[in-house]
DNA sequence: AATAAAAATAGTAATTATTATCGTTTATAG
DNA sequence: CTATAAACGATAATAATTACTATTTTTATT
């Protein structure tokens, strides 16, 4: 996964275009729907494999959604995200990533904290008026 | 899901009564293979019927690990946890779940914001000193 | 431009975790 | 004691993801 030893191809560069252009956070099989109207006989691995690829670069999010199904965002800068609990979408919290909360936690805790992961959950604007 | 409703069995009773004696979180999986000895024919539905059933009501914690399988807690106090990037352990943190995020994190956000999951990651102990 | 090696691909099979189905058993209220 | 609904075991099905493999594509080097 060295950045020296990668090719360039249709498919991944499609991928990081079309992450680019959203904001909703796709999951891998949204992002399979759609680059299949440019590249029809695109394969799932292909995107599940570059997905994997990209995140691991640090080049795209992979955004955990509590046992639901990862969602990837282009942004990379650390911020943390809301799910909501009726229709699954994916939101943007304009929260920074709060490194404090790593120092705290290590404080009493043996072991080595790299990073945490936090996720709301509730109901969106939507799905609030609906419910 | 209601109390009233609910009958008891020997599988939901050992189940509930085995995870009481762990503090390490175990998956369904664990759970099962543990049981078995206990009740060698219990079906491995019947263990994630029951942990799914007993989380719903609170009775135990479900705890969604990034992508990787869910584990369960006996402690339904909520607080944080921590798992090893290398050998998947789960550990507890003493950090009690801080109300305040959600309350900040729902400053700008238009939705309703109900919760939110907190998972710390890193190296456990032992795998820190092999690493 | 031709070529060779590595990387990436499409298509498919396999795996993993989990949920659903269904006929039978069991707990419990009356 | 009996009726009813909950819970069960066994198995099948599903969903998401990963693995495999033969072929194609990229890219560095001639």
């Amino acid at each position: 996964m060295e950045k020296t030893t990668m090719k360039r191809s249709r498919q991944r560069d499609a991928i990081v275009a079309f992450l680019k252009t959203r904001k909703d956070h796709p999951t891998a099989d949204m992002v399979y729907q759609e680059i299949r109207n440019e590249i029809p006989n695109i394969s799932l691995g292909t995107v599940y494999r570059n997905l994997a690829q990209l995140s691991e670069r640090g080049d795209i999010l992979r955004l955990p959604c509590d046992g639901k199904v990862d969602h990837f965002d282009a942004d990379t800068n650390p911020h943390y995200h809301f799910i909501c609990n009726h229709c699954g979408c994916v939101k943007d919290l304009e929260l920074p990533y709060d490194c404090k909360l790593d120092q705290n936690a290590s404080v009493e805790f043996e072991g080595i904290i790299m990073k945490h992961t936090l996720l709301f959950e509730g109901y969106c604007t939507d799905c609030a008026k609906t419910i």
